[in-house]
DNA sequence: TTTAGTACTTTGTGATACAAGGTATTCAAA
DNA sequence: TTTGAATACCTTGTATCACAAAGTACTAAA
């Protein structure tokens, strides 16, 4: 079994992947794997199977768009990019993580 | 379908649901009703079929336990009680909600 | 005795994170 | 030339979980 504590920190990030995903994008284009790195570098945790499927629903949504550009390292990279689209979304989802954060500061805040 | 923003708002409430139920049962005990009430007042939505099982799996977890009280206005109310294991999970909680929002923040934050 | 209100429970469905394994490209060393 | 390492993308199967909907049961009032 797992421990605990990786348990709760898997359990929180689910939901806020998403909004992660776009918020990274909104900044500048990237493919899967730096997304990957920048995710680990800022302890938000994700393998290639949860990434993957997710920026492919998300493009199929409509949010994202992609390129392919040659690497000289390897493999061509798909770059992804935020759309019209996806910045609406994104700018709800700002609004709904501060309505949680804010939730989260009622519920244990005041008695 | 769904409206967007609801979906994205029904996303980012998974995992944190967890962390709001033991929240307000280590400041009282409560019963599934009541803490529902108090999730609507914060706008958390949730729906009694998502309370109920939740609340039997961190009971069987040993997180919570609980007792039959009778009720003037109807069947009787089952009563959940944070146990020490329950507040020594809670505390890892607050320790991984902490971690998410400082991750978001600097996802957002720095260019 | 029927209806309204309250409270607890279960079943079925869809969404999704993850583990594990697979495919494909490039380059350098054997 | 071919083998292996590194990089990158993708898929399948499983478990978990929020939710909708329907069900059970108790109390009090009409």
């Amino acid at each position: 079994m797992e421990s605990t504590v990786e348990n709760v920190r898997s359990q929180m990030r689910k939901g806020v992947l998403e909004y992660c995903i776009l918020s990274i994008l909104s900044r500048k284009e990237a493919y899967a794997s730096s997304i990957i790195d920048e995710l680990k570098a800022a302890n938000m945790i994700v393998v290639e199977g949860t990434l993957y499927p997710l920026l492919i629903r998300q493009k199929n949504q409509g949010y994202l768009s992609y390129r392919w550009e040659e690497s000289t390292q390897g493999p061509p990279r798909k770059y992804y990019v935020i759309t019209d689209k996806g910045r609406a979304v994104l700018s709800e989802m700002d609004s709904a993580w501060q309505e949680i954060v804010s939730t989260i500061r009622t519920l244990k805040g005041d008695d």
